[in-house]
DNA sequence: ACTTGAAAGTTATTCATGATAACCTTTGAC
DNA sequence: GTCAAAGGTTATCATGAATAACTTTCAAGT
């Protein structure tokens, strides 16, 4: 899939998904209902905190990817890169574990990263093994225009919810993760 | 994939995980640092709404997993189940969209609930084209069950991050989800 | 009544993601 | 030196999300 077409796709979806809640199914008293609550009772769906969390960060995704498209970076490339960044000439096992990708998986991120002139793979002298991952000049400077288009979806976030009920949310999720874990 | 080693293979994965994180790279000062604080510097990742969410919601995600394997619900169907019940008789483009779902998507879903003897699709006299959606008794029985189990989670949040942070995390889960919509 | 555009449901298909198994190389411990 | 285990890789599969295209039915307009 082409990466222009991803943010069109994403809000073409949006509104269709509105358009199918909003006209209802056969009209009369119901449709009616469902147009004032925005869509029809959820049977206690809107108490059940994975139910919630999901939907919320589906809409965060999504408005990440009209985000970041231009700079043609998906969510996984662009943790990647954080990553790596903070803690230049780990090996792939260790980046990947923390991001949770499987090793297999984080073969094909990495590659392509690399394929684009990113992130870089040098042989480990300490252990041959291994590959220490960098990032390259052109990654470092893509990862400063990601942290600015990520800024402003924090900024974004923060408009919708207020700063405190922002940090709030990231603190409870945090708690949570790793409650879970 | 069979039903009951879903939940053996969530729990190995995560100490897989786990194991990788707390063994570190090569050994030596780095190791050690990750031991401590569980993994390496997230270089921002931890204060990106986005990341610590999807985080979260993955490790719901787990957990529902394996608290729902004997009833052999995954959360698309438990949310479904749930939708019917408190809508009986919408059809399905109508159930499908409050869900995100796509409509084609939907179709296999509703399928398996039908063979498992759950839901029912009874066409409407009122339109023929549409399909109107019941829960059958033994759906409304498996919902019940279903009920406990999830509330068994949500008692489990409750434990980790108590009950009004618990509420909290929900409505500003809603909140976000419904400002990006 | 007749035509026509759109909605509901379906099928087939594609693509991205997550997960497993198996393999090679290298390491470190015995 | 041998051998179990780790790091990286490949191949492969299951799943979920998405699009296109088709059929039947409806409803609106003429």
């Amino acid at each position: 899939m082409e990466r222009g077409a991803l943010e069109a796709k994403v809000v073409e979806r949006k509104q269709r998904a509105r358009r199918v809640g909003a006209t209802g199914p056969q009209g009369g008293a119901r449709a009616l209902a469902a147009e004032e609550a925005d869509l029809f009772d959820l049977g206690g769906l809107e108490t059940t905190t994975g139910y919630v969390m999901r939907r919320a960060q589906m809409a965060i995704f999504g408005d990440f990817l009209a985000r970041f498209a231009e700079l043609d970076l998906k969510p996984a490339q662009f943790a990647t890169l954080q990553l790596i960044a903070a803690n230049p000439g780990q090996n792939q096992s260790a980046i990947g574990a923390a991001l949770g990708i499987l090793r297999p998986n984080f073969v094909a991120l990495l590659d392509e990263l690399e394929r684009r002139g990113l992130a870089r793979r040098e042989k480990s002298d300490a252990d041959r093994r291994s590959h220490a991952v960098t990032l390259t000049d052109a990654g470092q400077s893509l990862l400063q225009r990601a942290r600015a288009a990520q800024a402003a979806q924090e900024q974004r976030i923060r408009e919708i919810l207020g700063e405190e009920a922002r940090e709030s949310l990231i603190a409870l999720s945090t708690r949570l993760w790793r409650g879970l874990s």
